[in-house]
RNA sequence: CGGGGUGUAGAUCAGGGGUAGAUCGCAAGUUUUGGGAACUUGAUGUCGCAGGUUCGAAUCCUGUCACCCCGACCA
């Protein structure tokens, strides 16, 4: 490809509303331009990225057995309404009528689509495992579209679904797209975690998330660099903390006067914050006042304490009558003398305490010497893991310090069992002549997210720096002076020989000056630039220059294909 | 949907009742030519949209729309 013949529009400032690097070295760079609110165009060089980044997911959907096929965005509300997804999607789903009045929706995702298209197709067990994917368009009426490709309304997406006959089939197709998955960003020459998910309200199966590594992403994730444990904050679990048995002191209650905070509870007894108890008060649907105690230090999780407590489904700040009519008060709750109608809920961790402070459940008073079991029956109340991690605590699988740190997700693997099936009645003739329903496993990358997280992690004050595999071009061929046709026909002959040798390569036949070219080399962040002057036409070695280190190194022109060709294998 | 902010040239922004501005970009020309060149000339705007006030509105008022940022979702 000739520069000449490409529209790379690129521009010396990014525009107002982009906030993260991505978005605006996606705008610079001429990749994407935006139509509207979460609505982008991809440009040329946008463009390619994108398919070199879909080809490597069909080559690794492939491997495992994966059948591209292709399906409709626009999908009747009937299969929506049968699968009972129709009320509950809510509002992100986008909704159409036609000119007769029947309802659509663009598909946000595909379980009903490929479940109704399955049951009508497969009805033998000799015809599973079924793999089938697809890489198109999803729409989704974010609330608030924003960082570019990152969060959309219309985006890129592939989404693989797997049918098998049993539990055990689901779990090999699981693993296998995890296995793909792994393949697939690492191909992508991305720093990634599969991080332990939680699966929410399908509940049941595994669920991984696969999160590039960047301070800008939007989820937190705990992780442990001496094995392979990876899991988001909310999800992460925790390991006991044993605290040295002491001496016990006998319960005693002390003034406390306008100690409303741990921080003030702390300073005005002058006791360490791990020697403190702290209270959370939340209430679910049924106005069911349910507190939580965690260390004075720790936070509590909101996930976990949901989780924990049976029959609850959402999780509210408790009303000030709620916590009267428990017998307490904001501020100065504790677990000793709370009334039964209260659900109390604490922290493993805090069993182990002893001699620590926690309220009195009376304005400005708390206990002193508080030791769980001794001074609150522990049977009334529910003990378990609910509280945040925090960098620093043990990895629940090796011990050692985990650490903390932001991600993107790119995609997400999940097994979904029966649910689909079920609910749309997809089955098939099983070997001992049973009808039974497909156990289902849905696995989706967000492909221009995988883009915009590439370029998240890999820029700096220049730019883009493209790993190789994802570069709109490998190879980017820069005669210095283009209106010297000798250099020019000197770069056109590289650029022959590099493209007759399989590498991606532009020719940069620009008349522009020679600065111009090298911001855009750079702004774009090409792997590699080969650099064509007066001293290459007087023999000199070639200069390339490496992108990602800033590096030239010097080749002679007749090794320079085979030179380059190597050093790319390295990018 | 709450709270905050912005809409003026292709981009980034200034201006603030009386002829529509700057820089970059775009077009033409001369010189330049290894890190976003200099000079000359030129084209480009319903001043987001609709009403209102006024002799006169981009500017003031009302409404409206769009976009951006902060909170619940997700690839």
């Amino acid at each position: 490809m000739r520069a000449t013949q490409l529209y790379m529009p690129t521009l010396r400032e990014s525009p107002a509303e982009a906030e993260l690097v991505s978005h605006k070295l996606m705008y610079r760079a001429g990749l994407i331009r935006k139509a509207a609110g979460g609505l982008y165009s991809y440009l040329p060089l946008g463009w390619r990225t994108m398919k070199k980044i879909m080809q490597i997911i069909r080559e690794e959907m492939d491997a495992k057995g994966g059948q591209e096929l292709m399906m409709p965005i626009v999908q009747p509300a009937e299969m929506w309404k049968e699968s009972g997804r129709w009320a509950v999607y809510g509002d992100e789903m986008m909704r159409l009528k036609d000119r007769h009045g029947r309802e659509f929706a663009l598909g946000p995702t595909h379980e009903e689509m490929i479940t109704t298209l399955i049951r009508d197709e497969v009805r033998s067990y000799k015809q599973l495992p079924f793999m089938p994917y697809q890489i198109q368009n999803k729409y989704r009426d974010e609330i608030r579209p924003r960082f570019g490709l990152m969060r959309s309304r219309e985006f890129v997406m592939k989404d693989l679904y797997s049918f098998d006959r049993d539990v055990a089939g689901m779990n090999v197709s699981y693993d296998k797209m995890y296995d793909a998955y792994s393949r697939i960003f690492t191909r992508c020459g991305l720093k990634f975690r599969a991080v332990e998910a939680d699966n929410g309200a399908i509940g049941g199966g595994h669920s991984h998330e696969f999160t590039v590594l960047a301070p800008s992403g939007e989820s937190s994730i705990a992780y442990c660099e001496a094995c392979n444990f990876a899991a988001s904050d909310e999800k992460a679990e925790l390991k006991l903390i044993h605290t040295e048995a002491e001496e016990l002191r006998p319960l005693e209650k002390v003034s406390t006067p306008d100690c409303h905070t741990i921080e003030a509870v702390k300073n005005f007894l002058n006791v360490p914050i791990e020697k403190t108890i702290k209270a959370v008060a939340f209430m679910d649907d049924d106005e069911r006042l349910i507190v939580a105690f965690v260390r004075g230090d720790h936070d509590v999780n909101e996930i976990k304490v949901l989780n924990a407590v049976d029959g609850a489904n959402h999780l509210y700040m408790a009303s000030e009558q709620l916590i009267e009519a428990a017998n307490s008060h904001a501020g100065f709750m504790s677990p000793i003398g709370l009334k039964d109608t209260a659900i109390v809920v604490v922290d493993q961790s805090v069993m182990q305490m002893s001699n620590a402070v926690a309220g009195a459940n009376e304005v400005d008073a708390h206990f002193i010497n508080v030791t769980p079991r001794r001074d609150f029956d522990a049977r009334k109340i529910v003990v378990a893991d609910i509280r945040m991690v925090r960098e620093g605590d043990p990895c629940p699988h090796c011990g050692k310090p985990l650490k903390m740190t932001r991600g993107i997700e790119v995609g997400q693997v999940f097994t979904l069992g029966k649910k689909y099936s079920e609910a749309l009645h997809a089955t098939f003739l099983d070997e001992d002549g049973k009808e039974k329903f497909f156990e289902m496993g849905c696995y989706g990358i967000g492909v221009g997210r995988t883009m915009a997280a590439a370029i998240e992690q890999f820029n700096d004050a220049d730019g883009i720096i493209w790993p190789r595999a994802i570069a709109p071009f490998e190879v980017v061929v820069v005669p210095v002076n283009a209106k010297d046709d000798a250099q020019l026909a000197c770069a056109e002959k590289i650029y022959d020989e590099l493209k007759a040798a399989g590498v991606d390569v532009l020719l940069d036949d620009r008349r522009e000056r020679a600065g111009v070219k090298f911001k855009d080399c750079d702004l774009i962040g090409y792997p590699l630039r080969v650099t064509v002057s007066p001293k290459t036409l007087a023999g000199e070695p070639v200069e390339v220059k490496v992108r990602r280190s800033g590096e030239f190194v010097h080749f002679d022109r007749s090794e320079l294909v085979t030179k380059i060709s190597a050093l790319l294998k390295t990018l």
